[in-house]
DNA sequence: ACCATATTTGGAAGCCCTTCCAAAATTTGC
DNA sequence: GCAAATTTTGGAAGGGCTTCCAAATATGGT
């Protein structure tokens, strides 16, 4: 058996409660008790038990971050920031990964009624209204990153203003034959980001050309946001021949990285041929020279555990939603349009 | 409060015994009572409490995953690989993260004597010979995975072997002046490349000249793997002029990213006047055209997870050790040297 | 020196489960 | 139908901690 409380205060001629305030640093106990209790407590090398401590504080110092299958740049980045932040409060975070987007709900019910964890961060995962409500009703902390509920915590991206941005930087190069390749409409991001481009075409009297807005086959539950439908999508498009688009919106670097490929596949190349401008600004968007709009991941998810640690703190906060701007990184691959074009 | 065990069996008619046998399904319980207790469990929406049960149990289902500060493709893979064989034996698993290697042994010290976890998997992080004999003394279970000690299970890549045969490549491709950018030696995998790289030397009759081995510096506790530091040691090889390597074996492929970058800054081309070869096969890799050494990263991590449950299962274990095989995959670095050099 | 306050202390009760033992219910054998 | 063997059940004890209350000790005022 381990070292427990019971030994410490016996070693110490002390009680249990006495050990237990040495360990809380309760202000109910004298200096002098405190550091001979603490000098067993080194010289024993005790630790207490977690989980017993769980159980009677009903606090554990540790929550959920659930994201998507983690594949790709931006959860890392997210992570990153996640990490920091979870280390520097001395908490612990369980890290769930959600392989198909329809089980988020089933994640997030059995996190709140575990009891294992004082909250949750969601990561790029709807949340069902009944499910939303039941935190709510449970008092459970949890807080949305690159997602919303109106009735929950979030921290997000200003997407429509960012992708209205992107398309507007190709308009103002004098781009008029724009496509966009989007992921799936169920994800959030997705469909605002549709709703940016819409907003810019509207904004400066273009039209909206049906055959030039490519969604992204799902694969695997994953929304698109990956190179292979980038890839797909891209072609898709250069077989509109002569029609096709001067330049592309594409609403993540990702998906871009394929259609750079599907591009230089067709013997084609950017920006002379087509213009592309990505979303997100991940790692090989440098290497692309990919003009792209940038996301804050890392203070994604900074700022999405410092309001988490918040809530639990004071769990009638105020609902917060917190949305930060996206940045125009300009690179190599968007060109201006020529008169001969 | 939430719905106990208490209010189960009252409801259900029966002992706590009862409810909590119908949970684990034991044996010892008859089928018609454990189905009434079942319907009770979903009609409450009982989800047993995960501290209370761990406490009473001694297992918490969950393990620590211990990583370096996690930047790079090479990590994230590596999780992919933990996180699908965690979820799969419907384990959780808590993520810490050291940013600075020392710290390594104070992370273990922590959730060796906690009890929050049922074990540990160590990711690329050396482990003390006090802190190894502290784990086996109380059998505690740990795995290494990309890193090993002679008294622990461990999974590793044949990293020394993978070196000799990039080295080895270089030679066969016709150069003679090659140079190696290795990361911090107190890193293991950079240490045993470093003698593959020897080996290569040796075994093909090749002087090893100093000046052309190049110890990328630390940066932030992370031993150099990373592109700064792999950009800074190829600046400084290409400072030898007309003596410089005409081909270069660079120790992991994010240094080679930087590597290539001060290459073109210099105004020089890949292949043709400087080689290079990389180690690990992350994504950029491929859009680097870069040749290098693969590592079965996903396979590591699944292995580690595999690996560590069993011996979760049984501490009795022999000790373990897998080592993985590299592979050679030729992309566009690396040239043929000509007569003219 | 003595009482009133304030500080410090010990340890019982409680957090929610599992496990074990003894008791109750059921089955089996004849 | 009855005793013996077996299965099933209830609930006390225990896992290691915190918290609370009452008791003990210290402090201060006069």
């Amino acid at each position: 058996m381990a070292v427990t409380i019971y030994d410490i205060a016996e070693k110490a001629g002390v009680g249990i409660g006495t050990v237990s305030r040495a360990l809380n640093n309760s202000p109910h106990i004298s200096l002098r008790t405190k550091e001979k209790v603490q000098a067993v407590i080194t010289e024993l090398g005790y630790q207490p038990h977690a989980m017993a401590r769980g159980l009677a504080k009903q606090k554990t110092y540790t929550f959920a971050v659930i994201v998507p299958v983690f594949t790709g740049y931006f959860f890392m980045e997210v992570l990153r920031g996640v990490q920091q932040e979870v280390t520097k409060a001395h908490y612990d975070m369980i890290l769930y990964s959600v392989d198909h987007s329809d089980k988020t709900d089933l994640f997030l019910k059995k996190v709140t009624r575990e009891k294992r964890v004082d909250g949750a961060l969601l990561i790029s995962l709807g949340i069902s209204d009944v499910q939303a409500s039941a935190c709510t009703r449970l008092r459970f902390p949890i807080v949305l990153v690159d997602s919303t509920h109106p009735s929950l915590d979030s921290i997000t991206v200003q997407n429509r203003q960012g992708a209205e941005r992107a398309t507007s930087h190709l308009i103002s190069l004098g781009h008029t034959k724009i496509g966009m390749i989007d992921a799936q409409l169920k994800s959030s991001p997705a469909q605002v980001r549709l709703e940016g481009y819409r907003d810019a075409l509207k904004k400066h009297g273009l039209p909206l050309d049906e055959k030039y807005l490519i969604i992204s086959d799902q694969i695997a539950g994953q929304h698109g946001f990956n190179r292979e439908s980038g890839y797909l999508a891209m072609k898709q498009l250069l077989q509109l021949g002569s029609e096709r688009p001067t330049a592309v919106f594409v609403s993540s670097d990702i998906q871009a990285a394929g259609a750079v490929r599907a591009i230089s596949e067709e013997g084609l190349t950017i920006p002379e041929d087509v213009s592309l401008i990505g979303f997100d600004d991940i790692e090989i968007a440098e290497y692309l020279e990919l003009t792209t709009m940038r996301q804050p991941m890392f203070q994604l998810g900074q700022l999405g555990v410092r309001r988490l640690l918040e809530r639990i703190a004071n769990p009638d906060l105020e609902r917060f939603h917190r949305s930060f701007d996206t940045e125009l990184v300009i690179r190599q691959s968007c060109g201006i349009v020529t008169s001969t074009n």
